[in-house]
DNA sequence: TGCTCAATGTTTTCAGTGTCAACATAGCAG
DNA sequence: CTGCTATGTTGACACTGAAAACATTGAGCA
């Protein structure tokens, strides 16, 4: 399954992609909490201290990681974008809040990742860009230019803020326990018709 | 200023005390990952071990912190509901909405607290308690009965969205610089003239 | 008064974490 | 063949939370 199956001492020949792929399972099913580098090498059959080579340190992992899930969730969004094209302003949104959060539901664990700590303190350029292709593609979506250095629309982030917190009542059991809603997509339905009827 | 002052050895006769007041400076000025134990104990002069016998592990003491957040954030929202109490419900849930967001802005770090991954896990009925309190002064804002059982009610469930979004945009620097705004009242005000104009 | 006992702190120990520095190997470039 | 660089390994350090065994204190009771 390596490159180099008959090698297996010293040269991995692959580790970085190994180390991305194991810890993206890991951060997917427990969270970014259960990710612990020394875990991931052990399991790799490395040393405890071979991923510092390949990353300067556990920020730097995940900012991989993380980037990877910003750019599928920006994907989803670029989906549907496309297939409402033609379908009107409110269309567009309700349909766009029903994919996010459908995600949302489809992939907790991932979805909170961008609201961790760990992961809010991260100044790095390629993160920051990556949020900001998010809103424009949300501006696209009502239409509007996307004017680099302008402020949001307001729509948008009326939008925005909706999607956000949606997301954030239905990953937080604490939150859903209060809407003693059973099923989440009841929940999705009840939210997406209030807001876009 | 303590309790017995002239005797320090062995009984520090107010420690639980103590160990929450420092830990609570601790969360509110660096949030919950910097919040140690030992970093606690030590700095109040006492054994690494002591604050076992007031608290069982740290999500226990983290637990006592976050119900008497919630406390304060909920004092808010009632202060809020009670001085506009002739007000039309619109006016209302606008108030309420600038109230929570002023509040993020001034205590941004409490504010997270909520959504914390650690404090997302707890299961505590005590803390659940809170939250349902929570959204039953805001359905009681919108001139519902509260029925304990029945699901939130779609009003309600559109403005806890708006509400929490809100809150997360401005509470965290990569969703801020999507904005492209540099003052949080401005983002406040635009905000809320939007959902509520 | 003197004893007992529960409450509260202390010490020691363990397992686990990320990070750093020193060392080892492999394999490519000259 | 000779070095040099990329990559792994080993060992150490400073942290963390947690558990167990031990020490002290003070209050209630005989």
């Amino acid at each position: 399954m390596r490159k180099a199956p008959e090698r297996k001492n010293y040269h991995h020949g692959d580790l970085r992609a190994q180390i991305l792929l194991r810890s993206a399972e890991i951060i997917a099913t427990e969270g970014i909490e259960a990710l612990s580098i020394r875990q991931v090498a052990k399991s790799l059959g490395v040393s405890h201290n071979a991923p510092s080579r390949h990353f300067e340190n556990r920020a730097a992992l995940i900012q991989e990681l993380v980037l990877d899930i910003l750019g599928r969730q920006r994907q989803l969004l670029m989906g549907v974008l496309e297939l409402n094209e033609s379908q009107p302003e409110r269309t567009r949104l309700r349909e766009a809040l029903r994919a996010y959060l459908g995600w949302c539901d489809a992939h907790p664990i991932e979805a909170q990742v961008m609201h961790h700590p760990d992961v809010r303190k991260m100044a790095d350029q390629r993160i920051q860009e990556a949020m900001r292709n998010w809103a424009h593609t949300v501006e696209s979506l009502l239409g509007h230019g996307r004017d680099e250095k302008a402020a949001i629309s307001s729509p948008a982030l009326h939008f925005f803020s909706l999607t956000l917190g949606g997301g954030a009542i239905l990953l937080n059991p604490l939150l859903r326990g209060v809407s003693a809603e059973a099923d989440a997509s009841q929940l999705i339905d009840r939210l997406v018709n209030e807001a876009y009827p």
